[in-house]
DNA sequence: ACCACAGTATGGTCAGACCATACCGAACCA
DNA sequence: TGGTTCGGTATGGTCTGACCATACTGTGGT
């Protein structure tokens, strides 16, 4: 019995490694969003590890969505940093949503929860509401339940942004993705848009005077009136 | 000029077939948390792929929480369905943290945002709370700043669990665990800790209570407290 | 000055090998 | 009969080395 002590409970991976490598350079090196990274086979050389150890790893960051991987040759060729959280969401919703191990009672309850909260702080900003007016004509223009809902989509999007809050943003974005076909039966079942069209104009009014009481009351009714099965209670 | 067709911008690569196949299976077969995915070898053979396609998909799905791989025999070995959003919750803020893509402050904020929700929610269904005060008696035992954030975090998650939803509560614990350091640093600050344990007990009781109102203005000045900083505007 | 073409660095994929782990089961004892 | 030991085996983890597809780079010819 020469083993004294015990091995961790957990041996960490080698692809764990580089992440972890490449996380501790990262943060030395302050890299940013549009740096590059070495190539694969170059860190697998630096690390000592395999090119497979490696790939796992630059595969890891790009689900996580802070690397992008192009092929080919040149300055944009190679694995460039990124920030894309909102697709990473989008993942995670989706498959968790198929699991089982989230329901969609759960996603629009969120959603419910952030846009009250994006509007009344885009209102507090006195945001700029072009995005608004122009997806708002864009929902006048549509000739389709999916069309509309595609405008609808970035009419709330854009109050996200508005709020200044780029993880709130995300995260909206990432929740109206999850939504898409529901919404789109949700419009179909209501059919007429007039009343949708009415809280949306009463919306970004809101948000132009900057009165963030009213437009938290405005995104609150406006949900009632689009998922009316969902206030029951 | 024989090339009458474009071809798609965008080429899938082969781990993302695989990954469009597994999801494919789960929706079909209803495959939920617990069972067990087939082998590596066997998935590559059956696709007609590497298993180095295989693998790096699998690792996609395991940085997304769905699965989690063991080596071994047996029925606990091989890849199987889990569900941990807010694991890559976690690495995702870490990762886009350390990119500067976002910043704490829009952390602290989303926090702040889901606090309040959960808290009113947990109160209007009258959960239970003797979670909340386990933590709280742990809180008061903590011998120091990283202990008694360790409880904090615990009592906090707890009212996100009393919510009743899980996409919140994964959401919160993966913003605590971002906001760690910077938690303890707070009450490292602030020294006297009587005036959050006021609060706590405070939100606890509107919990209790069923006092939707109370709970949200109660955790709304317990973060004031917590992070005067903040709250200069 | 322009263009065609070979060179080259990059990621993407594959095949096959070997290791570590952990269960399974048969053979072997008590 | 009951337990123990030990080899077999299925699993993920890693490595090597090769080849392909892509897209820029530079060179040489016109």
């Amino acid at each position: 019995m020469d083993d004294s002590g015990w091995r961790p409970v957990k041996r960490t991976r080698t692809f764990e490694d580089v992440l972890a490598q490449i996380e501790r350079r990262i943060a030395e090196d302050g890299l940013t969003v549009g740096d590059r990274l070495p190539a694969e086979r170059h860190l697998a050389e630096q690390l000592g590890v395999s090119r497979s150890s490696v790939r796992e790893a630059m595969r890891v960051l790009e689900t996580l969505g802070v690397v992008s991987s192009q092929a080919g040759r040149g300055p944009d060729a190679g694995a460039v940093l990124t920030s894309r959280p909102d697709t990473a969401l989008t993942d995670l919703l989706r498959l968790h949503l198929g699991l089982a191990s989230l329901e969609m009672r759960e996603v629009i309850d969120t959603r419910h929860m952030i846009e009250q909260w994006a509007a009344a702080h885009a209102a507090a900003a006195r945001a700029d509401t072009s995005a608004l007016a122009a997806a708002l004509s864009g929902m006048d223009r549509a000739k389709s339940a999916e069309e509309f809902v595609e405008h609808d989509t970035a009419f709330h999007c854009a109050i996200a942004d508005a709020s200044g809050n780029r993880l709130i943003a995300a995260i909206m974005r990432s929740l109206r993705d999850s939504m898409r076909r529901y919404s789109v039966e949700a419009v179909q079942r209501l059919g007429d848009t007039s009343i949708l069209r009415a809280d949306h104009v009463r919306i970004l009014d809101a948000i132009d005077r900057g009165d963030a009481d009213e437009a938290t009351l405005a995104v609150s009714e406006h949900l009632a009136h689009a998922y009316p099965s969902l206030f029951d209670h």
